[in-house]
DNA sequence: AACTCGAAAATAATCGATAAATCAGTCAGT
DNA sequence: ACTGACTGATTTATCGATTATTTTCGAGTT
């Protein structure tokens, strides 16, 4: 068997950094990809055998995700994957719609060559890559995954706020969640590459007009096919 | 002399909430009230003195005080309160003039008479507080704080987005912090009671337009006497 | 059958001690 | 003198065990 390492030194896959970043990453991911399920318990102790740590450092990382708003802590009684409320789907997106379009307006405003040169490389990258593994049902491609993050977190990078690229930052992580939960059932046939595409377009040719209302069309319209879908895959919560 | 209670129990003062809370509490208060220096260097063991908990609860908080960004932490070497950029105000301003607009905008869009009466008492109570505690020199006023604090979350209280009201509240704070290194610099004459009755008008007549209008002047009023006082007072990082 | 009360078990929160890393100061070698 | 490597002291990060709290479950009562 795998002997347990006695000592904290960096053993396994994760060197240089410390034992309660490292969990954090993990639950984070694990959380927004869906594989803790949204309302689900996080016991310390089962945690701690998951992830091979103590207490003391998971105890940090659930703190932290806590101040983050994907775990939910009560006071004496634990943590829980924070639950996705399907009614609060149409003010999230609302909200993402209007930040973003505060913070691309502003990116575009203050674009450059570097910047652009990064969202030409980016839109040619997710032209090659396939969104799902499998031709015939949905299995999400990992790699698909994050270019598509990359692009649209480029699309705001040159917004001087950093506040504003946090607060969309963090939206989009929400709106990831749903759609990772409601994804699969139905392999939607929505050509996505053709929408990234105009919005690229508009936003390397400066018009921030034109570039603000496709992304905001291409929001709502995830938002709704994503609504659909949960309904039909029947998420109530 | 206070016998130092051996055992966890709430024995103190604060009951039902647990340590780690509780010294969260605590630490959020010191940092945004600037007792604790900005750029100041946050040690484990020092702390857990100053606040009697164990380094477990303390390291807690200050994770959970990082990921709100209060407080900097750096792997394998500590936390320290998170400086101020002083060359951040404009921006700053400008992010929580842009957010609070859309903001109050949605408030007032949704207001109902509880709202109203809330806004009314807050301002009545305002009008009879002071703002300094002694008449020559500027030493805060707590109460008069609470209030303002207050009056400004309830104005955006009805805008239906938790995450915008939630990112209104961190720039708040962020604001204040500001406000806080650079307050008793010079002694403002500025009649700031005039602007909130003027702001509160306006919102309960449903005039979002000239209420908007008037948060974000009132907004960077503030902030260019905040920016003038810290420069007089020589604040520099 | 439903309800209350009170162990016993489970789980959360915390402490004290230990190991690893960083920092500050010293000293040798160029 | 200046650079760079050692060494001791300080501080961070982590574990294991201890203490509180909540939850569960069942006997006894209405």
């Amino acid at each position: 068997m795998a002997r347990k390492p006695p000592l904290p030194p960096s053993a396994d896959g994760s060197v240089g950094t410390t034992r309660a970043s490292a969990v954090y990453e993990q639950l984070r991911a694990d959380i927004t990809h869906g594989l803790l399920e949204p309302g689900s318990k996080l016991r310390v102790e089962a945690m701690c055998q998951r992830y091979g740590v103590g207490a003391s450092p998971l105890r940090e990382a659930l703190s932290r995700l806590s101040a983050e708003g994907l775990v939910d802590r009560t006071e004496q009684r634990g943590f829980n994957v924070t639950a996705l409320q399907w009614s609060e789907l149409p003010t999230l997106t609302q909200t993402r719609a209007q930040l973003e379009s505060l913070a691309l307006r502003e990116s575009i405003n203050a674009r450059d060559t570097a910047w652009e040169h990064e969202l030409v490389l980016l839109v040619h990258q997710l032209s090659r890559t396939p969104r799902s593994l499998a031709l015939d049902k949905y299995i999400p491609n990992p790699e698909w995954e994050t270019l598509h993050r990359a692009f649209h977190r480029v699309l705001l990078a040159r917004c001087p706020s950093r506040w504003m690229r946090g607060f969309c930052d963090s939206l989009a992580d929400e709106a990831y969640r749903f759609r990772q939960v409601a994804a699969g059932h139905n392999f939607s046939s929505r050509h996505e590459h053709t929408e990234h595409v105009a919005i690229f377009e508009a936003a390397i040719a400066g018009d921030a007009d034109e570039a603000v209302k496709l992304l905001v069309q291409h929001y709502t319209r995830t938002a709704t096919l994503v609504a659909s879908q949960a309904k039909e895959g029947g998420h109530s919560a």
